[in-house]
DNA sequence: TAGTGGTCTAGACCACGCG
DNA sequence: GCGTGGTCTAGACCACTAC
């Protein structure tokens, strides 16, 4: 990586340093590794530091470096394709992922929710937190809003413990038929209990995905899935293949 | 509005500002209302103008906020659906949408398009930029790659405009009989050009879209869209449907 | 030309991880 | 305890928009 300093240009000077960085992060750093430390880059280079946390903090949110605090900046893997969405139509739960049920609770929904799902508002619904982990790093979490009437039965057995009733809960609801399903992606920040499960700070970069569920006519089921948007790539269709891990990134 | 003092808390100020703020935005004021001007609000709330701008930064990420250079901080409207993966498989410029070609032009595509392409590299290819409307605002930002073979007859005709040579290209595409196609979503960071296209500055946040059709046996073209994060909740399955403005918003 | 958000500086202190 | 990234300050100047 050279010492250069930057020349006077209309371009701001963190996009110009982003790019260098960029550039040396492509052909000097492998992944995994450390690079210097802010105040040293920042020297180097002859800016502030604020200066030079803005051109990280954009190299991370394309998922180029992860950041740690108490560690330092390491270069980022390739974004892994995480399966969101796939051909034929599956309850959440069934079939080979790695969702892993946390917890349960009864609660009234947030007044959104209660309008996607017909529900009426003050009517308490099974919500549901799930993990979801992939290549051993938890990739999202969910919140999925089960209304009783898609999984009665459930009164007898709340002594079990909240990961138990989770299941019964998902178990009742893979008895519908499900007709039908559609999802939506946007940008968000991380919410503190869903940033503490990513392994973020809250206000992390977030692919939030809604899903709603169709079973027997109705809305049966919706899910709330966070996702890291620094280390995931979404996949909708044929899952899982290696597409282009950026859109600028060498072949490997 | 408040005008309280924020307490010594252990979370960020930037955090609670944030927050304090995104309650305001919905108890006390209005779409396209036009906010008090940062310094302002960062004397109101007694921090550092740098402070102030991190929760707005946030705020805008969430979509909450539009913040234009040399007008002001307005309140957004919420979310528009735009629809990427329908069920039925298309070409893309094949039905009502809003796309519009811009221009075309004939060149070696970046490594990872032509290894998606399972193309030999140095082999030009078409590359159609296209523009997305909707609502009356521009979306997306697209570059469609069309190797050579998927769309062949072009030679006679460069004589036409940039904007026709494209129509032509997605003609003879739409020739082919489309077996399939998948999409793949992530964040990124909008380039200079394509910030241009969707009137942001260059680094504004971007969802890239990346899709790949399929024909013939092979991969007959590659998309890469990039939609604006701040105005965008992309839509898979049943198209357009109001589902969710945002995570914790008031039901309209 | 006045007012807005965008960039940049040179400091300071804090929270966290690791040894 | 030390080094890391995370937060915060109080300024300054620039680029853009609208009048």
């Amino acid at each position: 990586m050279g010492t250069t300093q930057l020349e006077s240009v209309p371009e701001p000077k963190y996009w110009h340093l982003k790019t260098v960085l960029s550039e040396a992060l492509d052909s000097e750093f492998s992944v995994g590794e450390i690079l210097p430390n802010e105040r040293e880059l920042a020297a180097r280079f002859g800016v502030a530091r604020a200066t030079l946390r803005q051109a990280l903090e954009q190299l991370e949110l394309e998922g180029r470096l992860q950041r740690r605090r108490g560690v330092g900046t390491t270069v980022a893997p390739p974004r892994m394709g995480v399966a969101v969405g796939t051909e034929q139509r599956v309850w959440p739960g069934v079939g080979e992922d790695a969702w892993q049920a946390v917890g349960c609770t009864l609660a009234a929904p947030p007044a959104a929710v209660a309008a996607a799902l017909e529900t009426p508002r003050e009517q308490s619904v099974h919500i549901v937190r799930r993990s979801r982990v992939s290549h051993g790093q938890p990739v999202a979490a969910e919140l999925l809003y089960v209304p009783q009437t898609s999984a009665p039965e459930l009164s007898a057995i709340d002594a079990s413990s909240e990961a138990a009733r989770a299941r019964v809960v998902l178990r009742e609801l893979h008895r519908l038929e499900l007709q039908g399903q559609d999802s939506a992606v946007e940008l968000g920040s991380a919410r503190a209990d869903d940033a503490r499960q990513l392994d973020r700070l809250p206000g992390a970069p977030v692919l939030v995905v809604t899903t709603r569920y169709f079973a027997e006519g109705r809305t049966a089921a919706l899910s709330v899935a966070t996702y890291r948007a620094d280390t995931c790539r979404l996949t909708f269709g044929a899952s899982g293949v290696e597409i282009l891990h950026g859109q600028e990134r060498q072949a490997s």
